[in-house]
DNA sequence: ATAAACGCTGACATTAGTGTCAGAGTCAAG
DNA sequence: CTTGACTCTGACACTAATGTCAGCGTTTAT
């Protein structure tokens, strides 16, 4: 199928499709014309790719196990691992990071209503 | 003082003090040879808006009540509140997707895991 | 045959604060 | 007077995925 058409089927922009295929994540056959070729699977394998930049990978990181994720059926890519455990240690230190700045604004929050109370009474 | 020696007192770059003055959060005299002449006031001046950056707040937000948080000497500024209650539910919204990729990331490690296990087995 | 719809490549923009460099002017101490 | 330290402006880079546009070729339907 063309790449319309592939577009259409993943909700994926040809834009983004042309960007995947830089990044070394899909490879199209081309038609004589020139215009990219991709087959059916190239449906699921886009989609895959969504869920994984989803996760907050990067088509950096994708590419480092998509090709064995999408011959074995499910997750018996142990390469996929380290790179969890890396995503999943900066999404915790996000996460810490985020609460402190929450604390802060929340305390300052209570201190300027406090003054303002304070100012109508 | 000019900009090295202010730099050096707030532990901010040059370059982050041009930028700042071009956000227009700092204005600077100039001496008669073009150079920079800051105030000793600048000083807290820089530091009050690294605290507030630190706050993930932009230097536009920052100018919006920069000048009152100096002027009176804590947060006497309801000016404040609209821009606090924005970085709030941002942080928050941020948080609860956080949380989500994170609890789909340990499904997804313990699911890995699983399969070595069986394996292993 | 012509127009509309589709495809191609390449390039620039976006975000926001910071680093870094070039080329030039200024100043202070020796 | 010269050298080194300081300052000035302006510009490009960065991150990473996506939007968008220009300019051109191709295909399809009328």
């Amino acid at each position: 199928m063309k790449i319309g058409k592939l577009s259409t089927l993943t909700g994926v922009s040809i834009r983004s499709l042309r960007y995947y295929e830089k990044q070394g994540l899909i490879t199209p056959e081309r038609l004589t014309n020139g215009y990219r070729d991709y087959s059916p699977l190239t449906v699921h394998t886009v989609k895959t790719i969504k869920l994984y930049l989803n996760l907050g990978l990067s088509t950096e990181q994708i590419a480092g196990f998509l090709t064995c994720v999408l011959q074995n059926k499910e997750a018996f890519c142990l390469e996929v691992m380290p790179i969890y455990r890396q995503k999943l240690a900066e999404i915790e230190r996000q996460i810490v990071e985020l609460n402190q700045i929450r604390a802060n604004l929340l305390d300052r929050m209570a201190f300027v209503q406090l003054e303002a109370n304070l100012n109508t009474e």
